[in-house]
DNA sequence: CATTATACTGTATATATATTCAGTATTTAT
DNA sequence: ATAAATACTGAATATATATACAGTATAATG
């Protein structure tokens, strides 16, 4: 198997995650719409560099008729985005921030989960969670003091413990002495919660 | 849910098996080439009978919009033991020692593996390795400088940093300040290796 | 330095495909 | 008994889609 450019990537990864959302593969124009292309044009190099390294095959003719070529011996649960935490940017599902795609029981972490985060920098890590590692977040709500959340301050996203100590001041606590407590006032900042961690893989 | 009727179930299953074996859905010509209908129309009507049935949706003005609802997925996986780590005796994988089976996609880490290992202490903790998680253990003597290795010392079994030092001397290294590396000499010691860590799971 | 691969925009078109309409016939519910 | 659902053939058509062609630009390769 050649390599594959990040583009070509991203292609490969619209097509298994639109796959799974609607049950049929994209056409030129629907991978065009998902990321941001203008021209079919420029699905359809991405389609042909992809099927001459062998990643995809593509039936002639047909609409729709691109099938993944799956080196993977089973599927054995659902394909989930691994999303890139940049330091700027929300990380949403958006199929150009992701970076790849997990396949991964529904139920493997003790609750379900929406998508996997990919860790950047170490300041959570005295709760054991390193450059790299990757969070299993569930897009939810329902936090509770001392949960690890995926906390998004205007464009800037992090994971922190998270602490409210009055109903207006929320702590977004890191887990390394070199960092800081960042101190939340919600009347003047606005602050959104992604969801939370409920697990963690880490890939050696 | 409604009935299905004989000629549905036929129209069905030959959605499924084309999607299976082309990766697909097919198109209302299609099926009749598979079921040998002559018109087009004869699929169509099947097709808008299992929507209304619930078996089915299409995605209207959609090629091949055709996707199954709540398909049987059959999650197999293999099944890996959970050992505990106890601070005496081998993580072998025999029954009595087997804390749980979890199920988990061979392929799931970079290197297929043998065993998960539940981590008790902290004496990897600036590794990222914490209370209560799971290491992924593959069984090898393929050890290099700087992996992390599942040793065993008589009957003492932990997990530590590995690195040889000279032919007869190897450092067993904690990743934590509160801890003290182990020096083995290999003249008078028996070190045994399980294997080494080629990943991490960590249930919140 | 020429060539190939990558990474696009933009236009055009043959055809693959969904979908409607017009029939016929049998079976099942009300 | 009378609709409604099932089970088809056959023809027609608007459009969804693959795909070729013409460009531009940059990076990699030999």
């Amino acid at each position: 198997m050649k390599d594959i450019t990040s583009q070509q990537n991203k292609v490969l990864n619209c097509i298994q995650l639109y796959i799974k959302k609607t049950g049929f593969p994209p056409t030129r124009a629907d991978i065009c719409k998902e990321l941001g292309f203008k021209s079919p044009n420029s699905a359809e190099t991405h389609l042909r560099a992809l099927e001459k390294k062998g990643f995809i095959s593509i039936e002639s003719g047909t609409s729709r008729g691109i099938s993944i070529i799956n080196p993977e011996i089973e599927s054995v649960g659902d394909d989930y985005p691994i999303i890139g935490l940049v330091a700027a940017g929300s990380p949403t599902l958006a199929s150009e921030n992701v970076e790849k795609v997990f396949n991964c029981p529904p139920s493997f972490f003790g609750s379900d989960f929406d998508y996997f985060l990919r860790v950047r920098g170490l300041s959570m890590k005295d709760a054991g969670i390193m450059e790299d590692d990757l969070i299993a977040v569930k897009k939810t709500q329902d936090i509770r003091n001392g949960d690890i959340v995926i906390a998004r301050i205007d464009d800037e996203v992090t994971v922190k413990y998270f602490h409210r100590y009055s109903p207006k001041i929320v702590h977004l606590q890191p887990a390394n002495e070199d960092f800081n407590d960042i101190e939340v006032d919600l009347e003047h900042t606005e602050l959104f919660i992604e969801g939370k961690s409920v697990g963690l893989i880490r890939e050696n």
